[in-house]
DNA sequence: TACGTTGTTCAAAAAAACTTGAACAAATCG
DNA sequence: CGATTTGTTCAAGTTTTTTTGAACAACGTA
Protein backbone atom coordinates (compact mmCIF):
# COMPACT_ATOMS: atom_id res chain seq x y z
CA UNK A 1 0.00 0.00 0.00
CA UNK A 2 2.86 2.65 -0.73
CA UNK A 3 2.69 4.80 -3.32
CA UNK A 4 5.46 4.32 -5.74
CA UNK A 5 4.47 7.49 -8.63
CA UNK A 6 1.79 9.51 -7.18
CA UNK A 7 1.99 12.57 -9.89
CA UNK A 8 3.85 10.50 -13.09
CA UNK A 9 2.64 12.89 -15.27
CA UNK A 10 3.33 16.48 -13.95
CA UNK A 11 6.86 15.88 -12.11
CA UNK A 12 9.33 18.16 -12.59
CA UNK A 13 12.42 16.97 -14.04
CA UNK A 14 15.98 18.61 -12.75
CA UNK A 15 18.46 20.14 -14.75
CA UNK A 16 21.59 20.23 -13.99
CA UNK A 17 23.56 23.63 -12.95
CA UNK A 18 25.56 23.64 -16.54
CA UNK A 19 21.66 23.23 -18.57
CA UNK A 20 20.35 26.23 -16.11
CA UNK A 21 22.90 28.55 -17.00
CA UNK A 22 22.77 27.69 -21.00
CA UNK A 23 19.64 28.07 -21.01
CA UNK A 24 19.50 31.48 -19.16
CA UNK A 25 22.60 32.31 -21.77
CA UNK A 26 20.36 31.98 -24.14
CA UNK A 27 17.14 33.94 -22.52
CA UNK A 28 19.37 36.71 -22.73
CA UNK A 29 20.55 36.11 -25.82
CA UNK A 30 16.95 35.91 -27.38
CA UNK A 31 16.29 39.51 -25.68
CA UNK A 32 18.53 41.38 -27.93
CA UNK A 33 16.78 40.05 -30.88
CA UNK A 34 13.62 40.92 -29.18
CA UNK A 35 11.93 37.50 -29.04
CA UNK A 36 10.03 36.31 -25.47
CA UNK A 37 12.56 34.64 -22.73
CA UNK A 38 10.33 31.23 -23.62
CA UNK A 39 11.87 30.95 -26.88
CA UNK A 40 15.55 31.43 -25.28
CA UNK A 41 14.61 28.69 -22.54
CA UNK A 42 12.80 26.34 -25.17
CA UNK A 43 15.72 26.61 -27.40
CA UNK A 44 18.28 26.62 -24.71
CA UNK A 45 17.09 23.44 -23.34
CA UNK A 46 16.95 21.87 -26.70
CA UNK A 47 20.37 22.92 -27.55
CA UNK A 48 22.12 21.63 -23.98
CA UNK A 49 19.95 18.63 -24.25
CA UNK A 50 21.60 15.37 -25.46
CA UNK A 51 18.78 13.80 -27.16
CA UNK A 52 15.70 15.47 -28.82
CA UNK A 53 12.56 16.38 -26.35
CA UNK A 54 8.77 16.02 -26.68
CA UNK A 55 6.96 19.19 -26.42
CA UNK A 56 5.81 17.53 -22.56
CA UNK A 57 9.36 17.34 -21.80
CA UNK A 58 9.80 20.74 -21.99
CA UNK A 59 6.66 21.36 -20.15
CA UNK A 60 8.19 19.67 -17.22
CA UNK A 61 11.48 20.38 -17.61
CA UNK A 62 11.23 23.82 -17.76
CA UNK A 63 8.17 23.69 -15.93
CA UNK A 64 6.18 26.10 -18.24
CA UNK A 65 2.92 26.27 -19.34
CA UNK A 66 1.72 23.67 -22.26
CA UNK A 67 0.47 26.70 -23.97
CA UNK A 68 3.70 28.44 -23.86
CA UNK A 69 5.40 25.14 -24.91
CA UNK A 70 3.74 24.82 -28.16
CA UNK A 71 3.46 28.20 -29.06
CA UNK A 72 7.00 28.26 -28.71
CA UNK A 73 7.80 25.88 -30.78
CA UNK A 74 6.13 26.89 -33.29
CA UNK A 75 7.58 30.48 -33.86
CA UNK A 76 10.93 28.43 -33.45
CA UNK A 77 10.16 25.87 -36.27
CA UNK A 78 9.06 29.07 -38.40
CA UNK A 79 12.26 30.54 -37.58
CA UNK A 80 13.89 27.15 -38.47
CA UNK A 81 15.88 27.30 -35.11
CA UNK A 82 13.95 23.95 -34.31
CA UNK A 83 12.60 20.79 -36.31
CA UNK A 84 10.95 17.46 -35.70
CA UNK A 85 13.34 14.05 -34.92
CA UNK A 86 12.94 11.50 -37.21
CA UNK A 87 11.89 8.34 -36.56
CA UNK A 88 11.50 7.46 -33.02
CA UNK A 89 8.96 4.39 -32.30
CA UNK A 90 6.38 7.22 -30.50
CA UNK A 91 3.16 8.44 -31.36
CA UNK A 92 4.42 12.16 -29.80
CA UNK A 93 6.99 13.97 -31.79
CA UNK A 94 10.25 15.02 -30.33
CA UNK A 95 12.33 18.37 -31.27
CA UNK A 96 16.12 18.82 -32.10
CA UNK A 97 17.74 22.60 -32.26
CA UNK A 98 19.21 23.89 -35.57
CA UNK A 99 23.06 24.19 -34.83
CA UNK A 100 23.96 25.48 -37.60
CA UNK A 101 24.59 29.52 -37.21
CA UNK A 102 23.75 30.55 -41.27
CA UNK A 103 20.87 28.88 -40.83
CA UNK A 104 19.92 30.31 -37.48
CA UNK A 105 20.59 33.82 -38.81
CA UNK A 106 19.28 32.80 -42.14
CA UNK A 107 16.03 32.11 -40.72
CA UNK A 108 15.81 35.22 -38.03
CA UNK A 109 16.39 37.66 -41.53
CA UNK A 110 13.85 35.90 -43.57
CA UNK A 111 11.49 35.93 -40.36
CA UNK A 112 12.14 39.56 -38.29
CA UNK A 113 13.79 41.75 -40.87
CA UNK A 114 12.72 41.37 -44.25
CA UNK A 115 9.42 41.60 -43.64
CA UNK A 116 10.58 45.04 -42.18
CA UNK A 117 12.52 45.62 -44.74
CA UNK A 118 9.77 45.39 -47.63
CA UNK A 119 7.20 46.91 -45.85
CA UNK A 120 9.14 49.76 -45.23
CA UNK A 121 9.91 50.02 -48.65
CA UNK A 122 6.03 50.59 -49.74
CA UNK A 123 4.89 53.13 -47.13
CA UNK A 124 8.28 55.09 -48.41
CA UNK A 125 6.55 55.00 -51.79
CA UNK A 126 3.41 56.11 -50.54
CA UNK A 127 4.33 58.96 -48.38
CA UNK A 128 6.37 60.36 -51.24
CA UNK A 129 3.37 60.14 -53.52
CA UNK A 130 1.11 61.32 -51.44
CA UNK A 131 1.80 62.89 -48.28
CA UNK A 132 4.53 65.17 -49.74
CA UNK A 133 1.28 66.61 -51.92
CA UNK A 134 0.32 68.65 -48.64
CA UNK A 135 3.70 69.85 -47.90
CA UNK A 136 3.99 73.68 -49.46
CA UNK A 137 6.30 74.19 -52.76
CA UNK A 138 8.69 76.29 -51.19
CA UNK A 139 9.63 73.28 -48.59
CA UNK A 140 9.51 70.35 -50.61
CA UNK A 141 13.09 69.72 -51.05
CA UNK A 142 13.97 69.59 -47.66
CA UNK A 143 11.31 66.88 -47.43
CA UNK A 144 12.14 65.10 -50.98
CA UNK A 145 15.85 64.97 -49.66
CA UNK A 146 15.15 63.00 -46.62
CA UNK A 147 13.06 60.41 -48.06
CA UNK A 148 14.90 59.88 -50.39
CA UNK A 149 17.87 59.13 -47.85
CA UNK A 150 15.34 56.65 -46.14
CA UNK A 151 15.22 55.02 -49.39
CA UNK A 152 18.97 54.84 -49.86
CA UNK A 153 18.80 53.02 -46.40
CA UNK A 154 16.49 50.81 -47.12
CA UNK A 155 18.38 49.78 -50.47
CA UNK A 156 21.53 49.22 -48.52
CA UNK A 157 19.67 47.41 -46.36
CA UNK A 158 18.42 44.82 -49.07
CA UNK A 159 21.73 44.69 -50.50
CA UNK A 160 24.32 43.83 -47.21
CA UNK A 161 21.61 41.43 -45.74
CA UNK A 162 22.63 38.46 -48.06
CA UNK A 163 26.27 39.85 -47.52
CA UNK A 164 26.13 38.94 -44.30
CA UNK A 165 24.01 35.55 -44.48
CA UNK A 166 27.44 34.93 -47.01
CA UNK A 167 29.62 35.78 -44.60
CA UNK A 168 28.28 33.49 -41.75
CA UNK A 169 28.12 30.66 -44.11
CA UNK A 170 31.95 29.80 -43.25
CA UNK B 1 -8.72 93.40 -23.70
CA UNK B 2 -8.03 90.64 -26.18
CA UNK B 3 -5.87 87.46 -25.30
CA UNK B 4 -3.11 87.11 -27.94
CA UNK B 5 -1.53 83.74 -26.41
CA UNK B 6 -2.99 82.39 -23.56
CA UNK B 7 -0.85 79.44 -23.00
CA UNK B 8 2.46 80.39 -24.61
CA UNK B 9 4.78 78.08 -22.88
CA UNK B 10 2.85 74.46 -23.11
CA UNK B 11 0.57 74.98 -26.77
CA UNK B 12 1.02 71.82 -28.87
CA UNK B 13 2.49 72.35 -32.10
CA UNK B 14 0.90 70.89 -35.16
CA UNK B 15 2.84 68.59 -37.42
CA UNK B 16 2.19 68.65 -41.08
CA UNK B 17 0.95 65.10 -42.62
CA UNK B 18 4.12 63.62 -44.11
CA UNK B 19 5.83 64.43 -40.74
CA UNK B 20 3.43 62.23 -38.89
CA UNK B 21 4.04 59.82 -40.87
CA UNK B 22 7.58 59.23 -41.15
CA UNK B 23 7.55 59.58 -37.83
CA UNK B 24 5.37 56.47 -37.66
CA UNK B 25 7.88 54.84 -39.73
CA UNK B 26 10.64 55.45 -37.61
CA UNK B 27 8.42 54.28 -34.46
CA UNK B 28 7.90 50.98 -36.57
CA UNK B 29 11.74 51.20 -37.37
CA UNK B 30 13.01 51.00 -33.77
CA UNK B 31 10.36 48.64 -32.40
CA UNK B 32 12.29 46.04 -34.90
CA UNK B 33 16.02 46.74 -32.63
CA UNK B 34 13.90 46.72 -29.47
CA UNK B 35 14.29 50.31 -28.58
CA UNK B 36 10.98 52.27 -27.37
CA UNK B 37 8.63 53.74 -29.27
CA UNK B 38 9.58 57.49 -28.18
CA UNK B 39 12.93 57.61 -29.38
CA UNK B 40 11.14 56.30 -32.57
CA UNK B 41 8.94 59.84 -32.44
CA UNK B 42 12.15 61.58 -30.93
CA UNK B 43 14.47 60.36 -33.77
CA UNK B 44 11.67 60.68 -36.02
CA UNK B 45 10.62 64.05 -35.93
CA UNK B 46 14.43 65.34 -35.89
CA UNK B 47 15.02 63.70 -39.04
CA UNK B 48 11.93 65.46 -40.83
CA UNK B 49 12.35 68.51 -39.11
CA UNK B 50 14.39 71.46 -41.34
CA UNK B 51 15.50 73.23 -38.39
CA UNK B 52 17.10 71.99 -35.07
CA UNK B 53 14.97 71.50 -31.99
CA UNK B 54 14.58 71.68 -28.88
CA UNK B 55 13.75 69.39 -25.57
CA UNK B 56 11.00 71.65 -25.45
CA UNK B 57 9.99 71.97 -29.07
CA UNK B 58 9.95 67.81 -28.52
CA UNK B 59 7.51 68.14 -25.58
CA UNK B 60 5.38 70.30 -27.58
CA UNK B 61 5.03 68.82 -31.03
CA UNK B 62 4.93 65.12 -29.86
CA UNK B 63 3.07 66.07 -26.63
CA UNK B 64 5.06 63.80 -24.77
CA UNK B 65 6.68 64.43 -20.94
CA UNK B 66 9.30 66.00 -20.28
CA UNK B 67 11.00 63.32 -18.79
CA UNK B 68 10.51 60.91 -21.85
CA UNK B 69 11.96 63.58 -23.78
CA UNK B 70 15.24 64.08 -21.78
CA UNK B 71 15.49 60.36 -21.19
CA UNK B 72 14.87 60.10 -25.04
CA UNK B 73 17.49 62.48 -25.95
CA UNK B 74 20.02 61.00 -23.55
CA UNK B 75 19.47 57.40 -25.53
CA UNK B 76 19.84 58.87 -28.57
CA UNK B 77 22.92 61.03 -27.78
CA UNK B 78 24.48 57.68 -26.40
CA UNK B 79 23.73 55.71 -29.52
CA UNK B 80 25.26 58.39 -31.62
CA UNK B 81 21.47 59.10 -33.56
CA UNK B 82 21.80 62.80 -32.30
CA UNK B 83 23.71 65.51 -31.60
CA UNK B 84 23.39 69.07 -29.98
CA UNK B 85 23.58 71.98 -32.61
CA UNK B 86 26.06 74.26 -32.76
CA UNK B 87 26.09 78.17 -32.43
CA UNK B 88 22.32 78.84 -31.74
CA UNK B 89 22.26 82.20 -30.25
CA UNK B 90 20.15 80.44 -27.22
CA UNK B 91 20.18 79.42 -23.67
CA UNK B 92 18.51 75.93 -24.36
CA UNK B 93 20.47 73.28 -26.50
CA UNK B 94 19.20 72.58 -29.75
CA UNK B 95 19.57 68.88 -31.35
CA UNK B 96 19.90 67.55 -34.88
CA UNK B 97 20.02 63.92 -35.64
CA UNK B 98 22.87 61.62 -37.25
CA UNK B 99 22.00 60.96 -41.00
CA UNK B 100 24.80 58.52 -42.31
CA UNK B 101 23.83 55.53 -42.08
CA UNK B 102 27.22 54.30 -41.35
CA UNK B 103 27.34 56.09 -37.93
CA UNK B 104 23.87 54.68 -36.96
CA UNK B 105 24.66 51.33 -36.99
CA UNK B 106 27.84 51.88 -35.91
CA UNK B 107 26.44 53.24 -32.74
CA UNK B 108 24.17 50.23 -32.23
CA UNK B 109 26.20 48.03 -32.51
CA UNK B 110 28.42 49.51 -30.25
CA UNK B 111 26.31 50.15 -27.34
CA UNK B 112 23.50 47.47 -28.15
CA UNK B 113 25.01 44.19 -29.79
CA UNK B 114 28.92 44.41 -28.72
CA UNK B 115 28.05 44.49 -24.70
CA UNK B 116 26.19 41.13 -25.28
CA UNK B 117 28.69 39.30 -27.39
CA UNK B 118 31.37 40.52 -24.72
CA UNK B 119 29.48 39.51 -21.32
CA UNK B 120 28.31 36.32 -23.75
CA UNK B 121 31.96 35.38 -24.13
CA UNK B 122 33.21 35.74 -20.67
CA UNK B 123 29.82 33.84 -19.37
CA UNK B 124 31.10 30.96 -21.40
CA UNK B 125 34.10 30.91 -20.34
CA UNK B 126 33.06 30.30 -16.42
CA UNK B 127 31.05 27.90 -17.82
CA UNK B 128 33.33 25.98 -19.27
CA UNK B 129 35.83 26.41 -15.70
CA UNK B 130 32.79 25.51 -13.27
CA UNK B 131 29.57 24.42 -14.36
CA UNK B 132 31.16 21.77 -16.65
CA UNK B 133 32.85 19.99 -13.61
CA UNK B 134 29.71 19.31 -12.44
CA UNK B 135 28.72 16.89 -14.72
CA UNK B 136 29.08 13.20 -14.81
CA UNK B 137 32.29 12.32 -16.76
CA UNK B 138 30.69 10.34 -19.33
CA UNK B 139 28.21 13.10 -20.08
CA UNK B 140 31.04 15.83 -20.60
CA UNK B 141 31.62 15.49 -24.32
CA UNK B 142 28.50 16.30 -25.27
CA UNK B 143 28.43 19.33 -23.54
CA UNK B 144 31.95 20.49 -24.20
CA UNK B 145 31.12 19.58 -28.04
CA UNK B 146 27.88 22.24 -27.48
CA UNK B 147 29.87 24.93 -25.76
CA UNK B 148 32.45 25.35 -27.78
CA UNK B 149 30.45 26.11 -30.54
CA UNK B 150 28.76 28.75 -28.59
CA UNK B 151 32.50 30.21 -28.50
CA UNK B 152 32.56 29.65 -32.03
CA UNK B 153 29.37 31.46 -32.55
CA UNK B 154 30.02 34.85 -30.65
CA UNK B 155 33.78 34.77 -32.04
CA UNK B 156 32.04 35.03 -35.47
CA UNK B 157 29.91 37.71 -34.32
CA UNK B 158 33.25 39.46 -33.44
CA UNK B 159 34.50 38.87 -36.84
CA UNK B 160 31.45 40.00 -39.15
CA UNK B 161 30.50 43.08 -37.17
CA UNK B 162 33.17 45.65 -38.06
CA UNK B 163 32.80 43.92 -41.85
CA UNK B 164 28.92 44.94 -41.86
CA UNK B 165 30.01 48.52 -40.37
CA UNK B 166 32.74 48.56 -43.27
CA UNK B 167 29.94 46.86 -45.92
CA UNK B 168 27.98 49.97 -45.09
CA UNK B 169 30.18 52.52 -44.88
CA UNK B 170 29.46 53.34 -48.93
C1' DT C 1 -17.11 4.17 -31.79
C1' DA C 2 -15.49 5.35 -27.32
C1' DC C 3 -11.30 6.42 -24.89
C1' DG C 4 -6.90 8.17 -23.83
C1' DT C 5 -3.19 10.95 -25.36
C1' DT C 6 -1.05 14.78 -27.85
C1' DG C 7 -1.13 19.25 -29.26
C1' DT C 8 -3.53 24.04 -30.38
C1' DT C 9 -6.07 28.19 -29.40
C1' DC C 10 -7.25 32.28 -27.13
C1' DA C 11 -9.33 35.07 -23.30
C1' DA C 12 -7.76 36.40 -18.98
C1' DA C 13 -4.00 36.95 -15.55
C1' DA C 14 0.65 38.15 -14.65
C1' DA C 15 4.84 40.29 -15.67
C1' DA C 16 7.64 43.53 -17.95
C1' DA C 17 8.45 47.75 -20.28
C1' DC C 18 7.45 52.43 -21.02
C1' DT C 19 5.76 56.99 -19.88
C1' DT C 20 4.45 60.43 -16.85
C1' DG C 21 4.83 64.18 -13.60
C1' DA C 22 6.45 66.30 -9.67
C1' DA C 23 10.48 67.27 -7.03
C1' DC C 24 14.91 68.65 -7.62
C1' DA C 25 19.43 70.34 -9.51
C1' DA C 26 21.99 73.43 -12.54
C1' DA C 27 22.66 77.30 -15.07
C1' DT C 28 21.63 82.09 -16.42
C1' DC C 29 19.91 86.63 -15.82
C1' DG C 30 18.78 91.04 -13.63
C1' DC D 1 21.56 87.09 -4.27
C1' DG D 2 16.83 85.74 -5.67
C1' DA D 3 14.01 84.70 -9.57
C1' DT D 4 13.44 82.29 -13.78
C1' DT D 5 14.33 79.02 -17.18
C1' DT D 6 16.27 74.58 -18.66
C1' DG D 7 17.02 69.99 -17.95
C1' DT D 8 17.36 65.43 -14.95
C1' DT D 9 15.76 61.83 -11.95
C1' DC D 10 12.90 58.31 -10.36
C1' DA D 11 8.68 56.41 -7.99
C1' DA D 12 4.19 55.59 -9.44
C1' DG D 13 0.88 54.89 -13.08
C1' DT D 14 -0.15 53.18 -17.62
C1' DT D 15 0.33 50.39 -21.50
C1' DT D 16 2.10 46.53 -23.84
C1' DT D 17 3.81 42.06 -24.01
C1' DT D 18 4.10 37.50 -22.36
C1' DT D 19 2.40 33.55 -20.01
C1' DT D 20 -1.08 30.72 -18.27
C1' DG D 21 -4.72 27.34 -18.20
C1' DA D 22 -8.91 25.49 -19.57
C1' DA D 23 -11.65 24.30 -23.52
C1' DC D 24 -11.24 22.11 -27.64
C1' DA D 25 -9.53 19.70 -31.84
C1' DA D 26 -6.87 15.91 -33.90
C1' DC D 27 -5.11 11.60 -33.86
C1' DG D 28 -4.44 6.99 -32.86
C1' DT D 29 -5.80 2.66 -30.41
C1' DA D 30 -8.53 -0.98 -28.81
Amino acid sequence: MDIPSPEPKTEAIALNLLQRQVIEYFVDGVRVLGLPPSLGEIYGLLFISPAPLSLDDLVRMLEISKGSASQGLRTLKTLGAVREAEGNGDRRTYYQPAVDLKRLVGGFIREQVRPHLESGKSKLQRLQETALQDVAPGEREFYNERIDRLESWMKRGGQVLPMLQKLLGQ
